[in-house]
DNA sequence: TTTTCATGTTAGTTCCTACTAACATTAGTA
DNA sequence: TACTAATGTTAGTAGGAACTAACATGAAAA
């Protein structure tokens, strides 16, 4: 039997440096040199380049548990986007390097964006469920479904942005800046009556 | 002399491929295909493909002009915010190809880097000074930094995703989230009073 | 018409990359 | 000890990519 560590240093080593350099910059010389193996190995392991790449995906993509956010929120709505917003940085985190392989990957294959899109498309689905919520409550007039999109993509704004260009210009911390973030817009949706 | 029409040609064709497929991936067959002239033309013109890639970032690299912007603001949060979030749309959605090729860059060059944060670090000086002067006016409260800071990143956060993500998912119409999310972000850091 | 110059065409070189085959080595297990 | 299974090593193939050289074409300017 094949030994798993050496699956897992080529798994490895196969996103770092896809995330970094993309999948046709990177050799599989390089993926071995990488992983401490030799590029024999590599071929024994997972057949060819692509299916490699396919491996590493699979194993590093990350899934979160929507339900139990969604039951502990208290109908609040800047403690409930806190917990909304963190989970969703969280989970972006966990994922950074496949949402850099993603980016940089070349051919824009459906099946590839269709598993990208599964959690910002079911955080969605959930946030907009939460508006509508709220706005039977009374609590927020806005269209749930415009707010829903606006709080995750301005959310992947503040994650793009430390993960992509935190190294220049943008000293300021984002967490601060998240933090301060949800307060804005916790603020800036609440209904405040006539 | 060589014509200028040619030039253009595979200029136009070299920064179609690679915002959509990276450096590396893009051969310079293809890009000669695309601008439908022969190899040897495409060497020609620009020595080798390293070249052509630079030339190409210099030629659609769009620079706004900041300051006649922020010259025409009304020192009304959300009417300026409003502004300010389109010219901000609208100089990445120029640059839209560049940020693209930037994204899918293997290579970390900080000279690039550099060239890229121009403008959003141009934008963001500006947009300190004016929450700056609106704290000072004291209609805000929050720091004007970390304001800022957010502002730019999640109205990022707002096209990249209608950029990169629009085909799936997220048929939400993302000119009106941003009209509507300005709103919001106008009204959550108005200073109201005690 | 003749000259000039950008472009097309063809053939080829060099280098790199994905991938293979065959054999050697090493370590755990019976 | 002997066997087995994973890995290392070396050499090599096939194809593709960047780039070059030499010559052909075709259109505009002289």
């Amino acid at each position: 039997m094949y030994s798993l560590n050496t699956e897992e240093k080529i798994l490895n080593a196969s996103i770092l440096l896809f995330s970094q350099k993309g999948y046709t910059a990177v050799t599989t010389k390089e993926i071995a040199k990488e992983a401490g193996v030799c590029e024999m190995t590599l071929f024994r392991h997972f057949e060819n380049k692509h299916n490699l790449f396919e491996k590493a995906f699979e194993k590093f993509m990350f899934f979160p548990k929507f339900r139990a956010l969604f039951e502990g929120l208290e109908w609040d709505l800047e403690k409930d986007l806190i917990k909304i917003c963190s989970s969703y940085q969280h989970m972006l985190y966990k994922n950074r390097k496949i949402i850099l392989m993603y980016l940089k990957n070349e051919d824009q294959n459906p099946d590839f964006d269709v598993t990208m899109f599964r959690f910002p498309s079911e955080f969605k689905k959930l946030l907009n469920y939460y508006f509508e919520e709220m706005k039977n409550k009374g609590a927020i007039l806005e269209n749930p479904e415009t707010l829903a999109t606006s709080f995750l993509t301005t959310s992947f704004g503040l994650f793009i942005t430390s993960l992509v260009m935190n190294k220049l210009t943008f000293e300021t911390d984002i967490q601060a800046c998240i933090l301060s973030y949800v307060r804005i817009f916790a603020k800036g949706i609440t209904y405040v009556g006539s």
